[in-house]
DNA sequence: AAATGCGGGGCTT
DNA sequence: AAGCCCCGCATTT
């Protein structure tokens, strides 16, 4: 049995949680019982370990658009998030979801991406920069050591999803396949495909693309561009789009098959997980409107509300229901120009004002927080050590408004219907806690919330039309401390039937 | 072509 | 000095 299964079976934190370490400690922890399962999109003040077995772990891959950042130590690599790529109209798809493409990691090809028009309405496209650790990009470290791999998170997005590596792949290389074919002879493309089959080892399956109808290539070319929020069903070529979904979504060996979600166990809610768990941005949100709309409605004593929203409801819709009214974000994500205490530049000639960013404490423990007063001042870890101090200022509504545009969840055939039955759980029944300790830790003082001290509580997500997946981020932040199952439904699945764009960069 | 990793170097605290 | 970022370069995919 894999450790990342016992893990699970037994219903601990992550690995690396449990262990009192920090990326930057001289010594690691030896003689590793198990090993975390990879997760994709970590989020919030996480530590994992990873076998260096583990392939996507040796690559350094995240979900998340993350560049190398020099940090001047060859022991340990750093990687900070570049953010999303949306539209700048913050445009409607053809759904209603909105655009959010991952930026180009390498500069020039980001330069490049972004001098593209919104493939929907031809707007222009923004970078929406990640300024999740205290005005600075979340950062990522990666540390190999022995035969294991030490990957620590700081910082909470503060932007949707873009789409994952695998997905940005899989649709470029899908349109260069039907570019290629497009342009061809139709028997050189017939040929071409079937050497393209045989080479290809994406997953993506394109022998059920009628090759004599052009119109048809349009159609997958359409649908080869990620439009978050598409039900699946709605997808003209059934087999083009189970291609498409088994590809982007379950990369791999990380996600089971549909089947799999039929289990109960994938229901259950995890223990708790201790001070990395908060998720913060996301506290105004309205993602759990039925639920717990008014953060000041939250119990005091319930430092943290674990919701673990139907984790089997894949990411995909993760970004998707982070989209909600882009007018609304806008404003929260829209760099404030008046007093900018540091000022950079961007690609995009923007000014982004990180002192006067409302930026989200780590230290704040979890999701339903009462608003601190303006001004507040709070304790920030940074990167390393470094204990800051910047004025809080109160995130806003940020992912709200967001209901019923997930609509389309309930429609998405492989999530059964009883999944969506509801549980509450509290953490007496999973048995003791797991003692999560972290005072010696170099990166000061975030929550030391033990396991004990969070409230698991399961709210009720029986509504079909509802927006199940509003509240993916604590599920994923869950998933960031917890073993299982991780991810993923990707925008691959929401690809929309009727968007046509005839850029292969998109 | 783009992703990735390394390392020099400038700026700020 | 530490931490952050930008940039160029080399290698890999």
């Amino acid at each position: 049995m894999p450790a990342a299964a016992v893990q699970e079976a037994v219903g601990v934190c992550s690995y690396g949680m449990q262990l009192s370490w920090d990326i930057n400690d001289p010594q690691m922890p030896q003689e590793l019982a198990l090993f975390d399962q990879f997760r994709e999109w970590p989020d919030g003040y996480v530590r994992f370990i990873y076998s260096s077995d583990e392939k996507k772990a040796q690559r350094h891959l995240s979900g998340w658009a993350m560049r190398n950042t020099n940090n001047h130590n060859g022991l340990i690599l750093k990687k900070s998030c570049l953010g999303v790529v949306v539209c700048a109209q913050a445009c409607a798809l053809p759904d209603g979801s909105r655009l959010q493409l991952r930026p180009a990691i390498c500069d020039k090809a980001r330069l490049k991406q972004q001098k593209k028009a919104c493939p929907n309405c031809h707007s222009a496209l923004e970078l929406i920069p990640c300024r999740g650790h205290s005005g600075y990009p979340v950062t990522n470290f990666w540390r190999l050591d022995g035969n294991a791999i030490f990957f620590q998170a700081k910082g909470v997005h503060d932007h949707p999803r873009p789409e994952s590596k695998s997905e940005t792949e899989a649709r470029r290389s899908a349109f260069k396949r039907q570019m290629a074919s497009f342009y061809q002879p139709q028997k050189k493309r017939i040929r071409e495909f079937e050497v393209e089959e045989n080479q290809d080892n994406s997953g993506l399956d394109f022998s059920s693309i009628p090759l004599e109808n052009p119109e048809d290539f349009d159609i997958v070319t359409e649908t080869s561009f990620p439009i978050p929020g598409q039900p699946c069903p709605s997808f003209p070529n059934s087999d083009t789009y189970k291609a498409t979904c088994d590809l982007a979504t379950f990369q791999g060996d990380k996600m089971p098959p549909f089947q799999k979600y039929s289990s109960p166990r994938i229901y259950l809610p995890r223990p708790p997980c201790s001070y990395e768990l908060a998720n913060p941005a996301y506290t105004n949100s309205n993602a759990y409107p039925t639920l717990y709309k008014d953060s000041t409605s939250i119990p005091n004593d319930t430092d943290c509300i674990h919701l673990n929203t139907l984790q089997y409801n894949v990411n995909s819709y993760s970004s998707y229901e982070r989209s909600f009214d882009f007018t609304n974000k806008q404003h929260v994500w829209k760099p404030s120009l008046g007093k900018p205490s540091r000022v950079e530049k961007t690609n995009h000639g923007q000014f982004r004002a990180v002192a006067t960013h409302p930026y989200y404490n780590p230290e704040l423990p979890c999701r339903y927080l009462t608003t601190p007063p303006p001004g507040a001042l709070q304790t920030v870890i940074t990167t390393t050590t470094k204990v800051s101090y910047q004025a809080y200022q109160p995130p806003g509504r940020k992912y709200s408004d967001g209901l019923g545009e997930v609509k389309s969840l309930s429609s998405c055939s492989y999530a059964p219907e009883d999944a969506r039955m509801s549980v509450a759980v509290y953490p007496e029944a999973w048995g003791p806690p797991a003692t999560v300790t972290r005072a010696a830790s170099p990166s000061g003082p975030l929550p030391m919330k033990t396991a004990g001290d969070c409230r698991a509580t399961r709210p009720t997500m029986a509504m079909p039309h509802q927006p199940v997946s509003s509240r993916t981020d604590e599920a994923e932040t869950w998933d960031a401390c917890l073993s299982g199952p991780g991810s993923a439904i990707s925008h691959s699945e929401r690809v929309g039937p009727f968007f046509s764009y005839n850029n292969e960069d998109f």
